[in-house]
DNA sequence: CGGTTGTTTGAGGACGTTCAAGTACTGTGG
DNA sequence: CCACAGTACTTGAACGTCCTCAAACAACCG
């Protein structure tokens, strides 16, 4: 591994929990490869053999219809492991890992992190733990899928990714506009109208870059829910 | 702990995993009690302070929404851990838990269940397992939602349910069809008109009765893919 | 500067919802 | 066992949202 993997890998969230002993040990056996945009960490349908921790860079989870066409289940950014739960289970992947920007994706074998788990009780807690939180994006994510309009989970999607809670803000998206269609569950022209209609809710912007008049505003409108 | 309840307790996938000696230590504080159909475990919103093991009956999960009414994420039967990802993480429930039958509901507290996890390495196997599984449950109904038609959606929930994977069958479904429709993220009117639509499919029934001609023909009709 | 790709706008249609009414269950007391 | 009430389910009509298809426009990159 290199020195400037090592370096992003100590400011995951992970490695902070594990604490470098421990972390030495679960990472001994690591690889590192460099995915470059629109590259693939791995194919749905595959048997998970490894899992992944993405040291820079964003990957997007697609899941991959024949007749549909493809639609994204998630974007994790950097510091988060990726996807523990085909690997845990030894089962067919439910998705693809594509590469949206270049990326540093550190691999381990799902076999010896299984009994890595077993061994470690630092590492049992925080896998849980990342598992947990994840479950909880999906969760969030099934609940605006099931109960809100296409300008509405736009609207939640803005605030989780502003980086204030209340008041005016403007931002960048890392991701570009058909990819946020995807996650969001519509079209590429159903999100431009949605970004049409949140002008009255105080949005307003060109291209990836995002302007907020008043976030508490655009919330209301969008009941939005901050834990919930 | 009652005697019906600790042979129930046995009976669960989770107590088999753990093995008698560590299901001793790992349940010995826990409490059990009654929920009554229509009867709340918890409420969306709380904090978890305990997990939950559903010993008979089956509870399901509610998002519940003040302005567009309730939907539910997922139902439970019985031998399933839940929720785990609140009670590890110490934080709000996303969703209410509510009895869909009469139920029998063990739970452990969060905290007590968060060392255990650090000092029990086969409970930690089991957790990860436990939280992977119900990760791949919401994957793919996020897939479906995105993806999917409401007739689709609809016999890919009755081909999960059905007891064989292909050729004729018929069953019950545990669940009333107005909790069906919001599992699938629709109105029980779109439910009987989906219901209607896959006639032609094959799939007939009275009430909670379904008779599927051939599990085949309808997996092909929803494009429902087995483990993807 | 032209080609490629990404985004917006428009028109028409499909799917699902809402509202409203009607029909079939389910269980209870007579 | 039947009448009845209450609930669950189905059906119909009108509406709205989002999708599809098509074209114009903008941004990016060699």
């Amino acid at each position: 591994m290199r020195l400037t993997d090592q370096q992003l890998l100590q400011q995951t969230p992970l490695y902070a929990e594990l604490g470098p002993a421990v972390a030495d040990r679960v990472f001994r056996n690591a690889v590192v490869q460099t995915v470059r945009r629109g590259g693939t960490v791995f194919h749905q349908g595959d048997v998970a053999t490894h899992v992944h921790v993405l040291l820079s860079g964003q990957v997007a989870l697609i899941a991959e219809d024949i007749t549909l066409g493809p639609t994204i289940i998630e974007f994790f950014p950097a510091g988060e492991i990726f996807v523990a739960p085909a690997g845990l289970l030894e089962l067919p992947h439910l998705v693809s890992a594509r590469a949206t920007e270049d990326s540093r994706v550190l691999s381990m074998a799902a076999q010896e992190l299984r009994g890595l788990i077993a061994a470690e009780s630092a590492l049992a807690v925080a896998m849980t733990r990342a598992l947990a939180r994840h479950w909880r994006l999906l969760v969030r994510q099934i609940k605006e899928l099931k109960l809100k309009s296409a300008s509405q989970r736009l609207g939640s999607y803005l605030i989780a990714k502003a980086p204030v809670r209340a008041g005016a803000t403007s931002f960048r998206l890392a991701e570009e506009r058909k990819m946020i269609a995807a996650r969001l569950g519509m079209t590429p022209e159903s999100l431009s109208r949605a970004f049409a209609q949140l002008k009255t809710a105080g949005v307003s912007g060109r291209g990836r870059h995002i302007e907020i008049a008043d976030v508490s505003t655009l919330s209301a409108h969008c009941r939005f829910e901050e834990g919930h």
